[in-house]
DNA sequence: CATTGGCTTAAGCCTACTTTAACAAGAAAG
DNA sequence: CTTTCTTGTTAAAGTAGGCTTAAGCCAATG
């Protein structure tokens, strides 16, 4: 898989590329808009992440470029927080998807496999355990077919005890995955998001999809 | 060392049989995939070697059913050489890695050692004794298969009990290790924690899994 | 038989977890 | 720009699991 990253800062720009080869990536990199059209043209990419603000040829208009010399590879931009509504302009030049600077390695890494994933028409990867199932691509979870709306953090507090399932998973290693970092260890959010996501998952309160072992952490129900 | 292949093509099927026995390897044979589904369910193979290109179910399918069922050893796939692009889709389905044929025996070889020794590090250790097992991991422990729930402190102790077999456990070095500091040194409560323990690991009282020895302390029973 | 150490049981209490509500900040809507 | 809604976070009050204690009993040892 080969991905192009277009950045000006060129110190997000070696962490970009760290962490994309790390991920088994290769990776080509561009500092400016000029150079990232001609690798565009040159190469066949499976994405194109690239910098809105970029100098001289900014970054909708690379898109923009790309997209009439018939480059189709998904592409996914950043934008500057407080520049978050240049989403829609990028999405309009011919962008696929955005993310809104700074951003949790995690976070661009799901969505760089998702829109690579979904360029290939590739089918959507399941958890599934019992009537629970969950699909990490669009982040959606349903019961017995039924879709649960869930917030961002229960979203993950669920998939990570998914993604572990009979193992004990302690408080401290839910609050160190889903806090990048600077994460208070004295607070109760866990309980509470677990509190929420019990009620989301089965109202009746029969099923008990998540089990607690006092003094050790939560487990997802083997028996379901 | 036990490995299943799964391949429909009997030419090929017979070689790596061959192949692996001559390399010590004690080998099952599936070719189609209703019989591999059957058997990866049945026993608990080190290692699954799986042609992508099978008829009626096909590799995928194998694979993704298996994990789905918790089976957790490494798996090989087998691409053609023309559809190499298969073996992303391959490790996506829960594949570990991939071979194209026509391949080297060697190469085979090499391939299956490592991801055996792969999967031993990251196997969940457990330690056994007897009807005993206990996983280090998922702090889980079955008597003869069954699952038993045991609190906090009551798997402290057995763990260190088991990870001192054949060593005499006195109370006090129980109850150091178990309180991470600030211990009171007469009190019961270890007795009353082996006692629990003992119940809960046999309730009819036939086995004597923990022994005491007067005045010196505790043993897991050798002869179990 | 006396003494010592270990076992068992039940009750109290502590602490981990649950639950609920309120608040603050950000995003969306008007 | 202001309002409104969503969602993460905090705090406080309530609950219960299980750790701990203690008392009485039993078994082993000499």
């Amino acid at each position: 898989m080969r991905v192009l990253i277009v950045e000006d800062d060129s110190r997000l720009l070696t962490q970009l590329d760290q962490l994309l080869q790390k991920s088994g990536y290769s990776v080509d990199l561009a500092d400016d808009g000029a150079k990232a059209l001609f690798l565009l043209n040159e190469h066949p990419y499976d994405l194109a992440i690239v910098d809105i603000g970029l100098p001289v040829v900014d970054g909708f208009e690379v898109i923009q470029r790309a997209r009439k010399n018939n480059v189709t590879c998904p592409i996914l931009i950043l934008t500057a927080r407080d520049r978050w509504q240049e989403k829609v302009e990028g999405l309009d030049a011919g962008a696929d998807d955005y993310l809104t600077k700074p951003f949790h390695n995690e976070e661009l890494l799901a969505r760089v496999k998702a829109l690579i994933r979904r360029a290939a028409g590739k089918a959507h990867p399941l958890i599934e355990k019992g009537p629970i199932a969950l699909d990490t691509l669009s982040e959606e979870v349903t019961i017995n077919g039924n879709y649960i709306e869930l917030t961002a953090y229960e979203y993950k507090v669920l998939e990570y005890l998914l993604l572990n399932p009979q193992k004990i998973v302690s408080k401290t290693e839910l609050t160190e995955h889903i806090y990048d970092q600077d994460f208070d260890l004295d607070s109760n959010v866990i309980e509470v998001f677990v509190g929420r996501l019990r009620k989301k998952i089965d109202p009746e309160g029969t099923l008990n999809p998540i089990e607690t072992l006092r003094g050790r952490g939560y487990r997802i129900n083997r028996d379901l």
